[in-house]
DNA sequence: GTGAAAGCGCTAACAA
DNA sequence: TTGTTAGCGCTTTCAC
């Protein structure tokens, strides 16, 4: 009230000497706890409203929960994010839970890694890490001090679990689409990776793979080109440039996420060709930058606020049982088919 | 390490034991207080390294600090608040201070309330509410408890600084911007607003009293024509709607924020006009939206890093001392002209 | 069903 | 400069 006089808060103490019981009592029914009679309850229940009482989430985690999530964001400008975020808070909606989130720092391991360690130090109860760029030990030493469930990357361990999209069938998605039109050319653009762990479960190869696959499929294994740039605008951009080099120019680019086709779209229009006349562009994760009227780019939905809903389910699921196995969940995308891609120019 | 076997954590104790000192001392040396030799000192960081001794903030925090700073943002969707984000981060970084963010959910006091207090529960050692809704006394009841920074929000307390940029300015230059082009019928979409006290403070409601005195020192005071809906995508595709069913259409449209300047862009190309040839589109916060090739939206940039890194230097000071007086920082806007405005049809 | 008392990991008086 | 000793607000045995 008084500037800087900041009145005490109101305690267990409290709420025990008015209700006239134990701070014991006054704890079982904070936690809804076996051991205090329905009067009590209602006692007690009477007493923290009249007293305004709040319990101290960092006092309470001393000995038991704090009842906070923490979710490490690898990227807090990737429009993907505020789905997965969605789902969460809504699956966590009629809990206790807290969620914060922290920002990881963009491809960085060891800011991810500073990030981990802060939430584990401010004593998470679990902890959802999306897309991330750990390698697997660091994930599975996370894992083993807090509950864990990782998103947006394949690749399972016994000791975490973890939630994802199928990025093979979303390139076969884009492939079959972009195929069906006419086109045989398509190039794609990929996130440039070398550590053989990250190879086999980060999204962005296991993308690489479904579009090779796909091409191969639909006859068009010649035709595989792939650009290894970075999940970016920039890196969008620099790959089209390179594309746009090409003696062949591709008909159609598949980047690996829409951020990504931003970049190629103004690398195209730079080059002096229209979309999707001269060529088409499809990106990857239906992001609202997708839906924009100006953009209207067709891109692949990983229904981001189920991957939210799931993590949230599994994550309370292995709070309440540490033991139990672990699960892994994919969820099945779909194309959004907009205005950037069209049959080839004849 | 073995699945449910989390292994103790390393605490002050052990360091101690391992340093042959007292719990005290490795306490100051994690403080960097006063009262431990260089020698000691150096046997304690010794001692906390071969351990691999990280401190528990919550424990920290039951006495003195959790070295934790909560950021409430009202809407992760919107792609301004990366920007503060950065520049506060990077104004942290050399600090002992994390940064954790919460979805304070869009427009809604109550969840911001809830936000608010499960911050204050969490021990957070200061907080910075970004374009809070919530009403003054909140806002003040929240400062009471922990020191706070309201970013984005004009009005000032004595009980919290605050960081904003010059909304007037801001509307100044766009409707400069569109009377330099020669246009006299700018409209304006605002953010509806009936509190008296927000209608004074929010940024929105700035903006259109910038908009309205820039049109009357340009003359242009009859054309003043103000549609209030709301500040999202759609708010700017309904309020546009009502623009162009307008007797006598406006030439140029100035949307408060870009996510509303998109609404707008979806409108007039549903009614089959261009941009900017029959009518001209300006954007607020000079997202990365706005930025995008193919919509290159006009707007005003507000050098959200630098509101970020104002906002982190306020709050570490008031950290140190709570009884300062109160600061306020008006930052100056900028703006970014692109291809979404031009004369207006001859 | 209820409560006394110990303790979580750390900081802060106060002695030595 | 160093260490002893109380707590911070809550949960958790373990008696009653």
């Amino acid at each position: 009230m008084e500037p800087g006089g900041q009145s005490r808060r109101v305690t267990i103490v409290d709420v025990a000497r008015h209700a006239e019981v134990s701070t014991t009592t006054v704890s079982k029914v904070l936690r809804n706890a076996y051991g205090a009679s329905p009067a009590t309850r209602a006692k007690v229940r009477k007493a923290m409203a009249e007293l305004g009482y709040r319990p101290y989430a960092a006092a309470r985690g001393m000995r038991g929960q704090t009842y906070t999530i923490g979710v490490m964001l690898p990227d807090i400008r990737n429009p993907f994010f505020p789905d997965i975020i969605d789902g969460l808070t809504e699956a966590l909606r009629d809990t206790d839970y807290q969620v914060l989130m922290g920002p990881g720092g963009c491809n960085d391991e060891q800011a991810e890694a500073r990030m981990t360690e802060a939430m584990i130090d401010r004593g998470m109860d679990g902890m959802i890490l999306v897309a991330p760029v750990s390698s697997r030990s660091h994930l599975e030493h996370v894992a083993a001090a807090v509950p864990t469930v990782i998103v947006g990357r394949h690749g399972r361990s016994a000791s975490y679990d973890s939630v994802a999209a199928d990025d093979i069938a979303g390139a076969a998605l884009v492939v079959g689409h972009l195929a069906g039109l006419g086109h045989r050319r398509i190039a794609h653009i990929d996130h440039a990776e070398t550590d053989p762990d990250r190879l086999a479960e980060m999204s962005n190869a296991v993308r690489a793979d479904g579009y090779r696959e796909a091409m191969a499929a639909h006859g068009l294994a010649d035709e595989i080109d792939i650009v290894s740039t970075t999940y970016t605008q920039e890196g969008g951009y620099l790959g089209a440039r390179l594309l746009l080099d090409r003696p062949r120019l591709p008909t159609a680019i598949f980047a690996g996420a829409d951020v990504v086709a931003m970049g190629v779209i103004q690398a195209v229009d730079e080059a002096g060709l229209s979309i999707p006349q001269d060529i088409s562009v499809a990106g990857y994760d239906n992001t609202s930058l997708a839906a924009l009227v100006p953009v209207s780019l067709t891109s692949v939905d990983q229904a981001g606020t189920h991957i939210g809903a799931h993590a949230a389910r599994l994550l309370l699921d292995r709070i309440a049982d540490r033991g139990r196995p672990s699960a892994q969940v994919k969820l099945a995308p779909t194309l959004v088919p907009r205005r950037t891609t069209a049959p080839p120019p004849a």
